[in-house]
This record gives C-alpha cells, sequence and structure tokens, in this order.
DNA sequence: TCTTTTTACTTCAAGTATAAAGTTTTAAAT
DNA sequence: ATTTAAAACTTTATACTTGAAGTAAAAAGA
C-alpha cells in the first residue's frame, strides 16, 4: 500500500476540505464578534469555557480544552481580566495552581454573546438537519482517537 | 422556531466539534512538520498552494486561495523568499501586480515534505474509508454556499 | 483630460500563538 | 531529611494574524 495509493489521496483531500470549511466558518464567526460585539474569538472562547464549566477552572485545564498552549491561556485571560471579565484565584491547597472563572460582568456580557453565536452558527449550519448531524458526529468520533488529544 | 431550539443547538455542537477535529489536527501537523522538518504550518500552506497552481500565483490570489489576509500572505511569502524557498516577479502588464512563485530549491523541499504529510494525514483519517469519505465530501458541499469565501 | 474611485500590495500596531526557559511549589526517591 | 524529579504557571523570544492605514497604479467618470 503505497503512500500516496488513491484512499490516502482521497483522506488528504478530506481532511483539506474540513480544514477550508474550519477557517472559513471562524472567519465568518470572527468577523460576527468584532463587528456586532467589539470583540475576538479567542476571548470568546475562553468565556465560552469557563461558562461552560461553571465553576473556577484550572490554568492548564483551560489550555486543554481549548488546545492552545499553557502560554497563550495566560495571555488571554490577562487581557479579559484586565477588563474585567474574568478573575484569577490562587488555589488554597496547592499554590501552584490558579483557578480562573467568570465574573458577574463576564458572565453577563458572555451570556448575550453566546445566543448571537448560536444563531450564526445556526445560520451556517442551516443546510444539515438532524441525520446529517448525526453522522457528523459519528464520522468525527471515529478520528477522536488518532489525533493528539495532549492528555484529556 | 427559537434561536435556541434543539436543532440550532445541536448544529452548535457539531460546530464545536468539527473545529475541535481540526485543531487537533493541525496541532498533530504543526507539531509533525515541527519536530522532522524544522518547518511549520503557515509555510507549508504556502508551498502548498503554490506548487499546486504549478505557476506565478497574485499575492491576493494566494491570500485567498488560504483565506487568510493580504498582510499575512506578505509576510510569510517574506520569510520563505528570504530562505530561498519562492520568488516574487513584478508583473509586466500590471504594475501594482505582484507574482509569487516556489524557487527549484523550494519545489524539491516541498516534494519531499508533502509525501511525509501526506502519510501523516493518512495514519490520521486511517478509520475512514472511501464511503465515509464521499460522506463527508457531500455534507461539506452543503455547508459551502453559506460561509464566507470572501469572493473567489 | 483630470479627478475620483477602485485595485494590489505593503506597512504598521495590536493581538494571538507557540516553544522554550524560568520560578515556585509539590511529590518522589533516596 | 535531603535531594531529585515533576507539575503549574508565567515570562520571553519569535512567529503568525488581523484590520487599518499607506503607497502606487489602473480604471471609471466628469
Amino acid at each position: 500500500m503505497s503512500a500516496s495509493d488513491g484512499l490516502s489521496r482521497r483522506r488528504l483531500r478530506t481532511w483539506l476540505r474540513l480544514l477550508r470549511i474550519a477557517r472559513r466558518t471562524e472567519n465568518h464567526l470572527r468577523e460576527f464578534l468584532r463587528v456586532n460585539y467589539d470583540t475576538t474569538l479567542p476571548r470568546f472562547d475562553v468565556a465560552a469555557a469557563l461558562y461552560r464549566v461553571g465553576k473556577p477552572v484550572k490554568m492548564s485545564k483551560l489550555s486543554q480544552m481549548l488546545l492552545v498552549s499553557n502560554g497563550n491561556a495566560t495571555t488571554v485571560v490577562d487581557r479579559l481580566e484586565k477588563d474585567g471579565l474574568v478573575m484569577r484565584e490562587p488555589s488554597a491547597e496547592d499554590k501552584r495552581v490558579v483557578h480562573v472563572s467568570l465574573t458577574q460582568t463576564g458572565r453577563a456580557w458572555f451570556k448575550e454573546l453566546a445566543d448571537a453565536h448560536e444563531a450564526e452558527v445556526n445560520m451556517l449550519f442551516a443546510d444539515l438537519g438532524h441525520d446529517d448531524l448525526s453522522t457528523i458526529r459519528d464520522l468525527m468520533r471515529r478520528l477522536k482517537g488518532e489525533a493528539d488529544d495532549k492528555h484529556v
């Protein structure tokens, strides 16, 4: 089985297709957040992760959830903290650990964004019905094991 | 139909799934290129686009192909040019236009990467067969119209 | 013609991202 | 108890990315 047989080539093309869709959708949502809410995708992603968990999250856990480096998480949290949208708390048990969470302001801010964001995604994916979504879920699950998910 | 009915919520979850797969795969390939070939994903992407076209490409066309800003394309091409992997040529007909193409060195360099890159993707997508790939293609095609593809 | 608008590209400032090095704290192993 | 190793963050250097401003050339309009 050559490294470039038909199946291998098709898998490559499929990856490029997925990447393209992801970039287009991200670009659209970035623009949407910028124009309508004067904010950015990384900020939104951090807030979404914190909102989803609903309680203080370790910095390292946060970067794992978002699949970004620790240093990156630090920077984005820095900015959100400066804007009063998130807060850091040193852990009591382990002095190395820092917990992050949304402030009240941050929670209110995110709630407003979340609905608009969902509506926008709903519009972008409008051509996909329940069956399609199930199909995608199953396909993505099969890729899950292979990709590097550092250690979640 | 509320902005947050079941279907809307499922579309959002599906988007997050796609984004997650894309990021994991990108992270894996970034690491792969860094460790084995001491290069980066943006450089690879530019080279791949130029290689694919096979003849000099306008800067603006390049950034459209990659779905990145013009300024970004300029920067990455700058670096590749400094390394002797690509070359710029001013257009004869239109003095505003700049054509970019791979140098001989660049072409040889990319060829080596391309096979390894395809093999790596082939490994990551090993669980998907011909039918699955066709299914994904059809699904992605249906999203195509909705997303912002600036003006390709 | 000549003014205005559009197009192509680069430059700039700010934000985002990584990898690697550094600091502090905890856990493990003598 | 001490040393060693590992873990959690932050900081640093460098690269990437965007959006906007700037420059130059071409096209459109008056």
